[in-house]
DNA sequence: GGTGAGCGT
């Protein structure tokens, strides 16, 4: 009679030896389309350029890009303390059209001894709508 | 000092 008691009492450290999860023995399989896979951005004027030279400058980056259409903005990121290139720039056209022929005529072309990948950079948060001002209480006196 | 995938001072 006290072994059915025992039998009870003592087991707890014995369950957790079956008591493995019995609906997840594996990993949960993602439900696709959620890995970290980076789609290409819809078409813009707005074009990611990677795979610079740490020595390309915006400069050169716009004269590269110069030669298929009208370049209304180009800039290379640089770290703001170092000032080093981080190796990718942003390249902006005036018209879509011709961003799509800087992609066709740079992408996968060489820059300063580097081969360079041009694709429609993804849209960006925009900076500050009215109704942010800088300053906090600065309207009562 | 300048690496080597990436999404901006």
């Amino acid at each position: 009679m006290a072994a059915m008691r025992a039998a009870v009492a003592a087991p707890r450290g014995l369950r957790r030896l079956f008591s493995t999860t019995p609906a997840s023995s594996f990993i949960p399989p993602p439900p696709s389309t959620a890995a970290p896979v980076r789609e290409k951005a819809e078409p813009s004027t707005n074009l990611f350029v990677s795979g610079l030279s740490k020595r390309t400058t915006t400069e050169r980056l716009r004269e590269a890009f110069s030669q298929f259409g009208e370049v209304v903005n180009a800039r290379v990121v640089t770290d703001r303390v170092s000032g080093y290139s981080k190796g990718f720039g942003f390249v902006r056209y005036a018209t879509i059209e011709e961003a799509g022929k800087g992609i066709e005529g740079m992408d996968g072309k060489f820059l300063d001894g580097w081969v360079i990948f041009a694709e429609y950079a993804r849209p960006r948060p925009p900076p500050g709508q009215p109704g942010q001002p800088m300053s906090p209480p600065y309207g009562q006196q």
